[in-house]
DNA sequence: AGTACAATGAAACGAACGTTTGAATCATCC
DNA sequence: GGATGATTCAAACGTTCGTTTCATTGTACT
């Protein structure tokens, strides 16, 4: 029978899903594969034939929401170098959030991503350095060139802290709105953090 | 032989200190009685001998360290509705947060509290409710008062929004330094936070 | 039809978990 | 100094975990 079945409710996807949305409520640790694949009505060695471990599921599943805002991430940094003048702080900047703010809205990912450093630290900094490590450093070694007066470990260290606050505004307990004025709109957010952490670089 | 052992360094104690440790690195579900009975250098079953269980040795870390802050508010605002005229928002809100901001500084509990929110939900719900429930609501007919054109269920969520935005303070992803000035101390903190969320309350 | 391979299913593996038990030790008071 | 209660200890309890195994099903190609 050529009668494909719907696309995107395979094995697989159901797995992501309903790791997204465990992982998320309750934590890598706390979530059993049992009640993961109950979830997502598979049986129980599917995860393993699928992905290999819990631990590499936990992988694929940033990898599926990190990868496409990494790859536009990258496509940013490249059109501000082709330019051939080099870009300036705030672009560097933008391209660098402005994929996260406006690519991750809908997927239930955002939790995980404020409870990875909850999360056993080892297998977390390993999968964060492999979906990346290399990236951060291209932007980096960008920053650092529109900062001359910075040295290159200054700025790594500074631009830990725009990681840090990336992670927490698309990550943190924004369901409740959050502190200052009304939940904004994503370009909003994004101008605000773009000149609020470029002035931090240029302390 | 009268020779006490030094105090402060009983049994209870050592597995207090080992389950702020353990639970703030690690998270409550990744953290086995066995590693953390073997850090205190206790013997397994001594944290159900003191304790109970597991979840109940939560508890008593969590109380430990929030009970000492949740006095002193309750002193502060006694006091303040002693003065026979009704306080202002500002000096509910910094009753409220001073306690907490300038209380809590050495310990290992903050991670904990910063990472409450993803360990089980309904366990951790269960222990905020007794800790604070009567608490909280004793400073949400006090704001109440001081905001008579709100109603009392539009104060309760507003004061959501001020415990969601103190629990980041005291707890968040501090050990960077953080967004914006410098560290700062804890009275330009408490000066700056009480005003904002003033604000927002009246708003 | 029949072979080859991908995917699923039910069942079991050893390990580690929180918890319980009961005896051994320690301190305390008569 | 012997009895009493609090505390510690080694060992085991049953359960659940991540993982593996192997038989079974489904799918595609010649």
């Amino acid at each position: 029978m050529a009668a494909a079945p719907s696309p995107g409710t395979g094995t697989k996807e159901r797995i992501l899903d309903a790791a997204e949305a465990l992982f998320g409520e309750s934590g890598f640790a706390a979530t059993s594969l049992r009640a993961l694949t109950g979830q997502a009505g598979v049986n129980l060695a599917a995860v393993h034939y699928h992905f290999g471990s819990k631990e590499a599921l936990l992988a694929a599943v940033l990898e599926r929401r990190v990868a496409p805002v990494n790859r536009e991430r990258v496509l940013r940094l490249d059109a501000l170098e082709a330019h051939g003048r080099e870009p300036g702080i705030e672009a560097i900047l933008e391209a660098f959030l402005a994929p996260a703010i406006t690519m991750d809205g809908k997927s239930g990912i955002r939790p995980i991503l404020a409870r990875l450093h909850s999360e056993p630290i080892e297998l977390v900094r390993v999968i964060l350095e492999r979906q990346f490590g290399e990236l951060g450093r291209r932007f980096v070694a960008a920053l650092a060139r529109a900062l001359p007066g910075l040295s290159s470990a200054e700025v790594g260290e500074r631009f830990e802290l725009v990681v840090g606050a990336m992670l927490y505004m698309i990550g943190g307990s924004r369901e409740t709105s959050v502190l200052g004025t009304p939940p904004s709109s994503d370009g909003e957010t994004l101008e605000r953090m773009v000149a609020f952490l470029a002035a931090g670089m240029r302390a």
